[in-house]
DNA sequence: TGTCAATAGATGACATAGCAGTGAGTGTTG
DNA sequence: CAACACTCACTGCTATGTCATCTATTGACA
């Protein structure tokens, strides 16, 4: 499993910093943005929703915003919180990259694996993810 | 599933580092070369191996070796090339941290997939990584 | 043998992630 | 209101991975 999403990832980074000029991890971002109210989170939100830490968010979140992609606006009535926002381009940038990213998983997917193949591992590893992610299986 | 695999990988890793002192990384390569005919490997078989670039592993083998678990040796033939050998010491550790490693493994997937699932991710992603690993599925 | 392309591995410069610690802001308690 | 614990996000330091480039060696060929 390791070893095919470390494959998959690769190729699809690749293609995606070839087409649209940043890694996966800014579309990341930019699609949890784009699938949020609004189109925007607070850095807790986003940590909550991503693989990163909240440090390795400021920084990340810098540099999408460097890049006019997202906005940070301050959060009404909680003068410590960030709201992190989709700025119009971001949200242009996000439809044409998601598109073309989705078409590279599913070339590298559809074309190794049998639907049924596809469809058995996205239910067990969906079931996975839902389930119960933050109270682990562990005893202790 | 890079959700699934990447939430899997960092509990792995804090528990390797917790119980034996390394990462991930170093297990993966005490684990190959482990696998290799007298515990030995040239850098560019361990690439071929491993999820890292050559030079990625030159500098993972160099604290591995730092740390007493390998040891690079001349090979016969090719002063080119080198040679990366498990020590006493690296074959120990490998062995009693691999015990664990599969433990929490098991405890991650076990405790919440049945093993049907775990069968059936197992086999679509294996068929997938040893399909046809050089030669994408792409056109072009 | 001399030249040249290819190969093996190492290195320099750089990007990015994490941990631990910082500082501002919040809300609870008296 | 003062004191305190807690939360939010940011920053310094450090670890580690990549790309491009470098050196040494090899093998092919005139």
């Amino acid at each position: 499993m390791l070893f095919a999403s470390a494959k998959v990832l690769r190729i699809a980074e690749r293609d995606l910093v070839e087409r649209e000029g940043f890694p996966i991890a800014w579309l990341d971002v930019l699609a949890q943005l784009y699938d949020a109210p609004d189109n925007g989170l607070r850095m807790q939100e986003l940590e909550e929703r991503s693989l990163f830490t909240r440090s390795g968010l400021t920084r990340l979140v810098d540099r999408i915003e460097a890049a006019g992609l997202v906005r940070r606006e301050p959060v009404p009535g909680d003068r410590r919180g960030v709201r992190v926002v989709l700025t119009p381009e971001g949200r242009r940038r996000h439809d044409h990259a998601f598109v073309e990213h989705m078409r590279v998983i599913e070339r590298e997917f559809g074309g190794r694996l049998t639907p049924a193949e596809q469809q058995a591992v996205a239910d067990a590893l969906s079931s996975f993810w839902h389930g119960d992610l933050e109270s682990p299986a562990t005893s202790g």
